[in-house]
DNA sequence: TGTTTTTTCCAAAACGTTTTGGATATATAT
DNA sequence: ATATATATCCAAAACGTTTTGGAAAAAACA
């Protein structure tokens, strides 16, 4: 089936089949209607390489997957991969065209995207590793290729993203933790220079502030290292060794596998000596025991929503983002404590 | 550039410089030199949408990744990361359009297949989690679809595929652990409906048989859960109460996050009381103490070799395939033991 | 009423290739 | 020398769309 043949059936001209389809204003509605139901009923879509070749665009999504810094640990492939199933479908039935490219450093990132867009391969990213202050969305908007952020850049936000609610998850984890009686509370991030890291510290600066409570410079560490042991090292000389910490909230899966060493070392049990909390922590999980109580995001609808933001902006230039909500998913690791002296307002 | 403005400056008929650049014979060997030439000069290379119009073809990869079953766990996902990682640089470089799908359930997985066949989206595939006798070899063929399959069916294989040596990697892990004097070494792979499972319990079935050594019953287990957690279970009362075992041989990474769970619980340490050696592993390894010995497979290369021979057997009908290598990295979960009476011819 | 605007449609050109069906020149065979 | 085969090239058609630039009919306006 192709439009010819479709345009016979509805006794109509080519173009007014493709117009219609097109949604543009000079076909009438009900024609409109008829040609959008013949063309669900012959099982008719337009093809892709016609489509493009006349007019004049690639359609094509490029995908620049960093593997370097923080994303070189395998714990992090998996999080791509769910945002890629996310994306897929809605990308197939958007007829889009999809390019992956990765990049084994910052330099070969930069490459892989002004190659693809030099080439006129691709006329659309989503954008993945934001920086504060991301040099990439200039030299899009400049080039005119439309583009979805996978995370947000600082500050005033004028382009559309998608993102985990990485304030919210830990103002979240906060109140569920000040609500199991929770007082000293521990926050083991990663260096803010990753936005997601800097956000991740606002919730937990702004949720002591808000609460009139006073943030303690020996409650809060930041580790570059995504190796566990080392991880272990760190916590158990400057968190664990902190009698009054009560609960640890970690960042990454490692830290928490990290955290999970210390206390085993020190010969803490995870859930009754110590409360802990963790982001994702899907890994962890399947060899950790008890079972950690986590904060999550659905990866998947990132994805999907990444696309759909990027084919509406299409049409209209919204400014558009999805922020994922968090959520917290109990399991073994975090007790509820019984004395309660500090009420938060 | 185009091949229009090639032709020119080349002084040649567009028809001349499509069929040079095509590798057809009715083109002087020198002209086609020349061709080739200018070509690489001017950075020219066909627009891949105006090609597949052309030659009627979608020129389209198609991939569709289950994700029930054995594949629905999270851990296997990186695994198929990487291999869609070692695809894109070959699938870019020759022009292919990709196309990824997912399937939860055996029956989304062939609609899968059936509907990008039908509406003539693909025209290739890489085809994973073979079955022993799969039914989507012949229906492919019937379609006169090429295909390369990750993976092998059982027996006589006649089409291309790219694999892991399963038996090869079994064979590797015996020779291993025996020159470290184990003897008694519990294997736990998962169900042998999955053929690389079967090909595993061959490596097994075949290193005792060779060795005039004994297949015990009840050293082989067979996994059908993918939860680490009854992994764990069943480890315990099945593997760990024998104390004989002192190596324990895991197919996959949630039975050996499941053993090191088994292992917590019965205080036994992993690399001390009892031996563990993974298959792949890396993820679990990320977070586990002590990391653990693994044989794995450069899977990036079998990525980049499936796209290799789809693309060959283009030209040639030839019943390429490729075996990976497997490679057993050391960590520390291997104890060798001292007092050694067996000794292997 | 006649004129202008709006609505609705369409023919034809264009996109950049591949492929078909020769044409021409050269080499080979008779 | 003539007929046939081979080597090398090319013009034109085709692929399935989108877009341009109207045309015809209907509606609105004067």
């Amino acid at each position: 089936m192709n439009i010819k043949k479709l345009a016979k059936k509805l006794n109509l001209s080519i173009t007014t089949v493709s117009r219609g389809l097109g949604g543009y204003s000079d076909v009438n509605e009900n024609t409109r209607k008829k040609i959008i139901k013949f063309a669900k009923k012959y099982n008719y879509a337009p093809n892709p390489n016609a489509s493009n070749l006349a007019s004049r665009k690639t359609n094509t999504l490029g995908f620049v997957i960093p593997l370097y810094g923080i994303n070189s640990n395998r714990l992090n492939q998996a999080s791509f991969f769910e945002f890629i199933a996310g994306m897929s479908n809605k990308i197939n039935s958007e007829n889009i065209q999809f390019i992956m490219t990765f990049a084994n450093t910052i330099n070969e990132e930069k490459n892989a995207y002004e190659k693809l867009i030099k080439i006129n391969k691709v006329d659309k990213f989503i954008l993945h590793n934001l920086k504060k202050n991301d040099s990439r969305i200039n030299y899009l908007k400049k080039n005119k290729i439309n583009f979805v952020g996978w995370g947000r850049t600082q500050g005033k936000i004028n382009f559309p993203w998608v993102d985990l609610d990485n304030e919210g998850s830990v103002k979240l984890i906060m109140e569920y933790l000040y609500s199991k009686n929770h007082k000293n509370i521990a926050f083991i991030n990663v260096e803010e220079k990753y936005n997601f890291a800097y956000q991740r510290k606002q919730g937990y600066v702004k949720f002591l502030k808000k609460n009139n409570l006073i943030f303690k410079k020996n409650l809060y560490i930041s580790i570059s290292n995504e190796d566990p042991d080392q991880s272990a090292l760190v916590i158990e000389k400057k968190i664990l060794n902190n009698s009054k910490i009560t609960a640890i909230i970690c960042s990454t899966e490692y830290s928490a596998a990290g955290a999970i060493k210390a206390c085993n070392k020190l010969n803490k049990k995870v859930g009754i000596d110590i409360s802990l909390i963790t982001f994702d922590g899907a890994v962890v999980n399947s060899i950790s025991s008890p079972s950690l109580t986590a904060v999550t995001h659905d990866r998947k609808k990132l994805g999907s929503k990444a696309i759909e933001i990027l084919t509406t902006i299409k049409n209209s230039k919204s400014k558009s983002y999805f922020l994922a909500k968090p959520e917290i998913i109990e399991r073994g690791s975090v007790l509820t404590l019984k004395n309660n002296k500090t009420v938060i307002k």
